[in-house]
DNA sequence: TTGTCAGATTGATGTTTATCAATATGACTC
DNA sequence: GAGTCATATTGATAAACATCAATCTGACAA
């Protein structure tokens, strides 16, 4: 029999801020539109906000309240240009919360 | 310049049923009850969910709700011995969900 | 079969959250 | 500066959710 080497999470017992850090990440990333924005986004390596209203069938106002979400998470990160807000996905937070989930 | 391979939710277009697998998987994750439920059952193997309450500082049935969550979508899984009820972790289901994210 | 104990279910309550409509902000153009 | 366009913010509403108290269920023991 083996045991399968995993991460923090099922491996050592967490602190509460750990714990926290990582329902906040979680929070952030359980949602279906705002999974399918940073699966637009990453898939193209960056998107338009001008773009998300249509490609997720919701309304403007409701696309930028889950890209606020996604930003104070620190999933994705924002960028100005000209008139149009750019986004881009963190890959640095994905990869971490991967390796203290497994 | 280098382009780190990540997993799917990075590098290609997810349909709305993996949207929606994703998504049940993180909102059951995404509560710190439940994130120290997960750790307390993983780092020791298996738990009786006799010893949760006072671990958690909840409620007896707050506990019971947030177990029904976290085997509903296939996080734990429930095993009657005699009168208490045992619970362990399913890996595959992290590990697999780790998959997607990176 | 009765009592006891673990844990699930139900009901009630307050909080959080997703959504859209309306408005505000802030960047560029003329 | 005035107008225009992209996006953020605000306000309102309904749905989802976390929590606890009370009750029910189901397993064992006597």
């Amino acid at each position: 029999m083996e045991t399968i080497t995993c991460g923090p999470l099922l491996s050592t017992t967490l602190n509460d801020s750990e714990i926290d850090q990582l329902t906040q990440t979680l929070k952030a990333l359980a949602d279906p539109v705002r999974l399918k924005l940073v699966n637009l986004i990453a898939t193209g390596g960056e998107a338009c906000a001008c773009d998300f209203p249509a490609a997720v069938n919701k309304d403007q106002s409701t696309v930028s309240h889950h890209l606020k979400v996604l930003t104070l998470a620190g999933v994705v990160e924002r960028q100005q240009r000209g008139k149009w807000a750019w986004y881009q996905v963190n890959n640095d937070l994905l990869a971490q919360t991967c390796a203290v989930l497994c």
